[in-house]
DNA sequence: ATGTCC
């Protein structure tokens, strides 16, 4: 048996990229790391693994924790981690779902080709930084009352739409339709929408960003043509989440349920896991606040997507409609959900128990850095793609253009529906800021890859230099080669926008 | 990620 040993903690390859921490002591499952060896060496280098093993202590663990391939150290919980906690006797956990509450990525497609856009590059990237608010702080598309946002809160795109922010098929083409119905307003502190009034349409700062990008290679023909997707065609991707109302959010719950849930909390190894028992008040008024921000979320992405239809349409002189911008898909990756999965008798995997003692279970699937990849013919993939599989975004770097894949036929029985999200950092932000100048990085990135970049901040470009992050084809092959999310096509960055 | 410490 191979072995892999880290600061104390010893993994045991399982298979080709699974890695298991066994149980012992006081967790309630073993882990599991999905990754290649050279990914697992980059994901032992911080606190992952010993966040990963901590995280197998929270009540209701099933299955097993899981650290996807572009895992590193978050908050308590590894972000690229995935948690299903039973969802009645089991427990919620503010921290496994992450402070940016639906931080996640959508994709517009065009009709535009790079050689159309070609030449345009500059005076494109100068129209979206000009009409897309980024940057930290306030200022939004949208600058409304109190009122729309309670709005916005209960009902996500919905609200858009009746808006004029939003035709119907965006809704169609978004996890969730762009709504989670157990939305509860009240449970969001004044504090928390007061942060968020003034942000409803705006990128926010770190490594949230648009990025206008042309594809690169298309490798699965029969899925890319069902995703709309075809060589040199133009994209945009979106990625960004809640703003300060979902940090707010966040913080609110985590102060109250350290509070409130002491006992639960003396039984884990790590404060920041901090956790509300399913059936508590304080679990259903977090799980209510925390979709009213996801549904927040959803709203602003679609609002800067709507945006962007506007300034492609000065820039190309001809309608958006005529450029067929239609949303391809929007997916969360900092959410936790009620879900019902098979799972095996205690917890333990269903492939891998006698399948007569399979039973289906509530749990809440918590993904913070991870994407649910749903395979073909689940109910909750989109009418439009139900035959090939749900739409996955993987960003990566400014300077390594990202992925579009498809849930695979394995993500059900390895991952609960999941995989990957991105790159996945390599380095903090401080080392980042001493490795690299935002000026050099900027003029290498125009002179050398002919992509433009415009930021708020040179701190930023900096902290999201391209040899900051891990190699994100190295991530998507880890998810294509288990069969969790397969390869359907690349892009590479033509212009990106940042704050 | 985040009015980067109420």
């Amino acid at each position: 048996m191979t072995t892999f040993d880290a600061n104390g903690v010893t993994l045991e390859r399982v298979r080709e990229h699974v890695w298991e921490i066994t149980q012992e002591g006081e967790m309630r499952t073993p882990a599991r790391v999905l990754a290649s060896e050279a990914l697992l060496e980059e994901i032992s280098q911080d606190k992952t693994l010993e966040q990963l093993q901590n995280a197998t202590h929270l009540p209701g663990m099933t299955n097993y924790a899981i650290c996807m391939p572009d895992g590193h150290q978050g908050y308590g919980f590894p972000v690229g981690g995935v948690g299903a906690l039973d969802a009645e006797d089991g427990c919620i956990s503010p921290g496994a779902v992450g402070y940016d509450i639906n931080c996640g990525v959508r994709m517009m497609r065009t009709n535009l080709t790079y050689s159309e856009v070609k030449g345009h590059e500059e005076e494109l990237v100068d129209s979206l930084f000009a009409n897309i608010p980024s940057g930290l702080g306030g200022g939004g598309i949208v600058e409304t009352g109190i009122d729309d946002v309670e709005e916005i809160l209960a009902r996500g795109v919905d609200w858009a739409l009746e808006n004029g922010h939003a035709v119907e098929d965006d809704l169609l083409h978004c996890e969730d339709e762009g709504m989670r119905e157990e939305a509860d307003p009240s449970k969001v502190s004044q504090k928390a929408k007061d942060r968020g009034k003034n942000q409803i349409g705006s990128l926010g700062s770190g490594n949230h960003f648009l990025e206008v990008q042309r594809v690169t290679d298309v490798f699965d023909d029969e899925v890319g043509a069902a995703f709309g997707l075809e060589e040199d065609q133009i994209v945009v991707l979106i990625h960004c989440g809640s703003r300060g109302l979902g940090h707010q959010t966040c913080n609110d719950y985590l102060r109250k349920i350290e509070r409130q849930h002491q006992g639960l909390l003396s039984q884990l190894p790590d404060k920041e896991l901090a956790a509300a028992p399913a059936g508590s008040q304080l679990a259903e008024d977090y799980y209510g606040a925390m979709n009213a921000a996801i549904n927040f979320a959803w709203v602003n992405r679609q609002l800067i997507m709507h945006r962007t239809r506007r300034v492609f349409e000065r820039v190309f002189d001809r309608s958006w409609e005529e450029m067929e911008m239609d949303l391809l898909y929007d997916v969360a990756h900092n959410i936790a959900k009620k879900e019902t999965h098979t799972v095996g008798p205690d917890g333990r995997p269903a492939a891998e128990s006698d399948a007569t003692a399979n039973e289906e279970r509530e749990l809440f699937v918590h993904r913070k850095g991870a994407t649910r990849a749903f395979p073909k013919g689940h109910p909750e993939v989109p009418a439009a793609y139900r035959d090939v599989g749900q739409p996955v975004i993987i960003p990566g770097s400014m300077g390594a253009g990202s992925y579009v894949l498809r849930g695979g036929e394995a993500s059900m029985d390895l991952t609960f529906g999941s995989t990957a999200h991105g790159a996945g950092r390599l380095m903090s932000r401080t080392q980042a800021k001493n490795d690299y100048w935002g000026g050099d990085v900027q003029q290498e990135l125009e002179e050398q890859d002919q992509i433009y970049v415009k930021a708020q901040s040179g701190a930023t470009i900096a902290e999201e230099a391209p040899g900051v992050y891990k190699d994100v084809d190295e991530v998507v092959r880890v998810s294509d080669e288990l069969g969790i999310g397969d390869k359907v096509a690349r892009t590479f960055p033509v212009c990106n926008i940042k704050g």
